[in-house]
DNA sequence: GGCTGTATGAGCCGGGCGACCCATTTGGGG
DNA sequence: CCCCAAATGGGTCGCCCGGCTCATACAGCC
């Protein structure tokens, strides 16, 4: 990975199509560009946008999620995500090409490890033990940018963002002189394409890195 | 409002769940303090904890949240929130004493008027025009410590968080003088207790300045 | 055994930043 | 009508921050 997986949600409860939105904006590495309510709104979408990975409620005003993934020329991977957990429900998501389905009772990290199997081509439908085939997954991913920081690096991004700004406290707090700490902002600086603490701050936080890991 | 609105969710799916407290806590006004999945959860969080508001769906697994609701000697305003939008499902809300009845198709924004409005004692049950009576609470508040702020340090510190940090850069977004800049700085410092610009963008995040309004 | 990257550390220099003191204008509230 | 808060602006001063160059030690890797 190295560019954030590019997420499409349609479910006709705007509810939890914003609460969704938010939760996995809120990971570094998904990004979702769109969503959608309707069966008719996903389509239309579709035709715009070319997302990594699509998540889709079966129930729908108008048109399925179904029904709309079964018309698509070369669709992305599919994830079904809804209430019923019937087999009857699952045997259709497949038919529709749907490559994995998840029940509403999923906690999150789970569909953000299902987003990122399914973005990596894993066909989650036929696993039994969906349990051990999320596993290599379930780490959320560094955002591009900070896959090039040095651990010690991410250290003294994730202070400044907890508001020890001086480089004295820094030099403190990491056991270290207050040269190597100017040593290693200055080398953020160049990574990161920016020039003082504030923007340091700014993007420690927009990279995740203020949270120690994921969750 | 000078402390957040303290809530309660339950939710049997876990994924609407842990979207909702996700978007509800990126308010600045708004703080989920537990949540619960069963009934039977619900009502022994509800023996801990003492929330403002509590949202609940209907059904859940084991007890229903009206049941759990009906059994509170002394309950805060709860608000139902549903996907069902039958009336006879509104008779047993209103009947469990819920204040609110609100459906999953509901936009975010919306739920937030109705949670701060709840937390405000409105009883939202019986008015027919739900949109002008959540009207007044439409707006997201502003968090305790950004209120001493004027207009004009609030735009500052959004430049900030957006990775605006240099005095000249600044000066020019805001059409003043360098000057000026570093006086509105120096007042922000001292409302906010601390000193330097990195700190001001964690502050300016953490009290949700970095986003224009609501949201 | 060398090469590379990371972590650690030093010195120097100029400019920007924060602290302190002050002035003017405008608008709203009492 | 007066006063206060907010917004605007000026000046000075000292220190800290960021840019530049360099050095050493250790770890992994081919």
């Amino acid at each position: 990975m190295s560019q954030p997986i590019r997420v499409v949600i349609a479910d006709d409860h705007v509810l939890v199509l914003d609460g969704l939105r938010q939760a996995l904006n809120a990971l570094p590495d998904i990004q979702v560009i769109a969503v959608a309510t309707t069966g008719d709104e996903l389509a239309s979408v579709l035709e715009r946008v070319d997302p990594d990975v699509i998540l889709v409620d079966i129930e729908m005003p108008g048109r399925t999620g179904l029904s709309v993934l079964r018309d698509l020329k070369d669709p992305p991977p599919a994830l079904v995500v809804t209430m019923h957990t019937e087999d009857e429900y699952r045997q259709r998501a497949a038919a529709a090409g749907a490559v994995g389905f998840l029940s509403k009772a999923t906690p999150l990290p789970e569909l953000a490890a299902a987003v990122r199997a399914a973005h990596d081509g894993v066909i989650l439908l036929d696993v039994d033990d969906l349990g051990s085939a999320l596993a290599p997954y379930r780490e959320a991913r560094l955002s591009p940018g900070a896959e090039s920081l040095t651990a010690r690096e991410r250290e003294l991004l994730a202070l400044l963002a907890g508001g020890i700004s001086g480089t004295d406290e820094l030099a403190e707090e990491m056991f270290i002189s207050q040269k190597t700490v100017k040593n290693h902002l200055a080398s953020i600086y160049e990574k990161l394409g920016i020039s003082d603490r504030a923007q340091a701050v700014v993007e420690a936080i927009r990279l995740g890195l203020d949270r120690p890991p994921d969750r």
